[in-house]
DNA sequence: AGACCACTTGTGGTCTGACCACACCATTTT
DNA sequence: AAAATGGTGTGGTCAGACCACAAGTGGTCT
């Protein structure tokens, strides 16, 4: 009786198999509110704590967010913003060593140098000079990177506010490629080994030097992407990173609890 | 950064908190038992029902395994596999559209290509002739990959028993560049749009001809690699995969439900 | 001595019911 | 008209109970 393999799905998984249904039949889109969780539980048969841990995987997942009182703006709501799930995600498989450090660091040379090229692509002139060519995109708005740039240039910035201006200027320009998986999984990749980077502070010999250098190297992106050279943003983007990483000696070191 | 928020963490972030610390400071790692839920929600002074949620949420995210009952292979096990959980976040971004297909497909376009490259580059002769080069490590096996190609040969496939090896094949390739990170990435993003790949076989003018072209091209692949080609290689996957999806007008059909 | 079997124990899985804090909304009061 | 009031529905949390399950435990029988 019992042994009806297969169908065996646990209650939680049932509110999971449901909600992902509506989503993908379209009953249930960005901005839409899921059923209230009592509700839910009804309709499925299940207890109202089941539906809770589904709702609450959604939650971290980054689909939807909750809010306690009445009106419209109250209970789970599809948000779709994968950012914070990633984050969650790779955090902690590299704090239970599903991910290797290092394998991180290559992903974030893949992806960010795959990112840069593609942009200073965009940003070359055509090979008809116009702004009208075949490629998707034009040249995307890189304000907010020469932004955090100059912000950077405070030099009364700590290493710690440095260091997260540092992560938004990488993630801004990621947001400028227009990828959203990309996007999200450079951001999850940042946070994972945000913790090594800020333990990797303590061994540099010099920081005023490699922050100097740091500032220097961001502007050669930059400058890299505008200028349309693919693969000067690549080895610029590239160099940079694995720069750092190496000079910290990150993957020997603890994170910072 | 923080907002200094300080002590509204949520009972269930509190459990979260805890077994993140726990595995940053070492006294949790890959094989050992998280404590009983019971237990944790006395120490930490919650509710068991919170406890659980967080549970819920390492395992979706592949970091712990549950099982029932007594002994030592009962209880909340540390697992650390993030297939699963990478492939569950990515499936319900693109079906909350949090995702776009097509950011999918790019994305796995560069990690593919970046994969397939780095093959080839460890597959080359060395400058020095020798197996014992510079390089971080030789060429992998990819006897996996050989055995997908050959079980993909059978005739009597179905459609979905091809796409079926056809996601393994591309898994093991993979899985051979030995990047724990893009792994799990590539079976999420794989994943997520494995509905749409599916749904795309209806539009095809001719699945023969379609398959036979894919048996070709993996075998192209498999070939610039071996003959230490990373441009080649790269290449190759990119207008495999590209290929595949544009001939299915992918972005513009309905997943199968 | 060895094999077998019922019982105990500890685990996760689930449900129920209750209470709280909160935010909106309709009503009443000023 | 404006302000105070209470109602109502939401998620957040807890406590307790029961179940299914898998190992251990100890006894009994051969």
């Amino acid at each position: 009786m019992t042994t009806t393999a297969g169908t065996e799905r646990r209650a939680w998984q049932l509110v999971l198999d449901r909600v992902e249904l509506d989503l993908l039949s379209g009953r249930l889109g960005p901005g839409d509110h899921l059923p209230p969780e009592r509700q839910l539980a009804v309709e499925l048969g299940v207890g109202r704590s089941s539906v809770r841990e589904a709702i609450r995987v959604l939650e971290v997942l980054g689909l939807i967010r909750t809010s306690v009182g009445s009106g419209p703006s109250a209970g789970a709501i599809i948000v779709a913003l994968p950012g914070g799930g990633m984050s969650a995600l790779m955090r902690l498989q590299v704090a239970a060593q599903g991910f290797p450090v290092a394998d991180v660091v290559k992903t974030r040379l893949v992806l960010e140098g795959s990112v840069v090229s593609d942009l200073a692509e965009r940003c070359a002139p055509g090979p008809f000079g116009g702004a009208g060519d075949a490629v998707a995109d034009g040249c995307p708005d890189l304000t907010e990177s020469r932004v955090l740039l100059t912000a950077m240039d405070r030099p009364e910035l700590t290493e710690a506010e440095f260091l997260a201006l540092d992560a938004q200027f990488h993630l801004s320009l990621a947001e400028a490629g227009g990828n959203q998986v990309v996007t999200a999984t450079m951001a999850g990749l940042r946070s994972a080994i945000e913790g090594y980077a800020r333990a990797g502070l303590a061994g540099l010999v010099s920081w005023p030097a490699t922050s100097a250098r740091l500032r220097l190297e961001h502007r050669a992106i930059l400058a890299a992407i505008a200028a349309g050279d693919p693969e000067g943003a690549r080895l610029a983007v590239q160099g940079h990173i694995a720069g750092y990483y190496a000079e910290t000696q990150l993957t020997s070191t603890t994170p910072t609890l």
